[in-house]
DNA sequence: GTATCCAAGTGAGTTACCTCA
DNA sequence: TTTGAGGTAACTCACTTGGAT
């Protein structure tokens, strides 16, 4: 008897196989315990492994269950061909899934028979674990049957599962359901557990970049206060110029940009509105010309003599270090330095045309 | 007793595919 | 034969729960 199912971007329906034989791969016979129905699946849309991951599958896993939804046909875990006839509770749906890791301990797969007490110490001795639990699993089973499901295990991977499992989040952030069987049969968890902790290990990555961003935000907020502060004393301190007679500007004026000469004018000539900034959208006076642009040119040519004007320039703020805003600004283009803006010979020479 | 970590459960949203009119 | 709608499976993510430390 042949089904032909196709899933995902299976560019051709797989034939599947209702098979009334046992298979040693994992089967289980759920509650008929009679017919075992295996069906070969893409088991993915995913594409890397597509053609590596015709899997066989219990008709209830398919339906319900995600355990060794990818693994390759003929190619059953020792655990399970070790437990031809083990039917694992917590490959036979979500029910008995929830039963299986009811009083159990959690890190052995359910193809061990959720039950194994014994707990792997590393990688390498997973196999010879997994056939000792084997011995167990029955007795579990019953006892777990028995107890009709206790408080749900905690489970704790061990240390070497976790640094396996961190080298492979290094690598992808994500499974592709081969990578996922890969890790389970090598970690000896169950693809679900492998899946789960990758999902949680990328909402960690993610909850610590917003951490890191967050940080990032208020020192740049930190920044940008100091520089407003600072920006709204030298606004006050061009409003009170505003009130005394301009001293000479030595020609400065006449080297400046069209929006600064605009903005003498304007703080000069009493309110005159101009447009301070291109990137800017709106018309602004002196203050804010000082507020877009460097405002230590402004400020300069002011109150202080021409040779102050390259001084100030070249060092900006009160020292000798680049203002805070700098490396900030340095990013926002939107705010860039004005001192920037005006070609050196302009800044450094007052009086280069005359 | 409380805080924190973390595996696991749950529901919503998205995407790709299939079926059918 | 083509096309659009509806259904479904698989997947991820955000949020939550609950055991363990």
């Amino acid at each position: 008897m042949e089904l032909e199912l196709s899933l995902g971007d299976s560019p051709t329906p797989v034939k599947a196989t209702v098979a009334p034989t046992p298979v040693p791969a994992p089967t289980c016979t759920s509650e008929g315990e009679g017919l075992q129905l295996v069906l070969g699946v893409r088991a993915s849309r995913r594409d890397e492994q597509d053609d590596q991951t015709t899997c066989t599958q219990s008709s209830e896993e398919a339906m319900e269950g995600e355990e060794d939804e990818t693994r390759p046909r003929g190619e059953a875990p020792v655990e399970s061909l070790s437990f031809p006839l083990f039917v694992s509770s917590a490959e036979t749906g979500s029910m008995n899934s929830e039963v299986c890791t009811r009083g159990f301990d959690v890190n052995t797969r359910p193809s061990d028979g959720c039950a194994a007490a014994v707990r792997p110490s590393s990688p390498s001795s997973m196999l010879e674990v997994s056939t000792r639990q084997q011995a167990t699993d029955q007795e579990a089973a019953d006892d777990e049957e028995n107890s009709g499901g206790g408080a749900r295990k905690k489970l704790r991977l061990s240390k070497e599962q976790s640094s396996f499992l961190e080298d492979s989040f290094k690598e992808h952030s994500t499974l592709t359901p081969k990578q996922k069987s890969d890790l389970a049969e090598r970690l000896n968890l169950r693809p679900r557990q492998v899946e789960v902790w990758f999902q949680n290990r990328r909402a960690r990555t993610k909850l610590k970049q917003t951490e890191v961003d967050c940080e990032h935000l208020k020192r740049c907020c930190e920044r940008l206060t100091l520089e407003n502060r600072r920006l709204r004393r030298e606004v006050a301190e061009l409003r009170a110029l505003r009130t005394t007679p301009y001293p000479p500007l030595y020609g400065l004026h006449h080297h400046l940009p069209a929006v600064a000469t605009a903005g003498l004018a304007a703080a000069g000539g009493g309110g005159t509105v101009f447009r301070a900034c291109p990137s800017c959208d709106h018309n602004s006076k002196v203050a804010a010309a000082a507020t877009c642009y460097s405002p230590h040119v402004v400020t300069s040519v002011g109150a202080a003599p021409a040779s102050d004007v390259t001084a100030t320039v070249a060092s900006p703020a009160t020292g000798s270090s680049p203002p805070a805003s700098a490396t900030l600004f340095s990013r926002r283009p939107h705010f860039g330095s004005f001192a920037a803006v005006v070609p050196p010979v302009l800044r450094r020479q007052p009086s280069a045309t005359s």
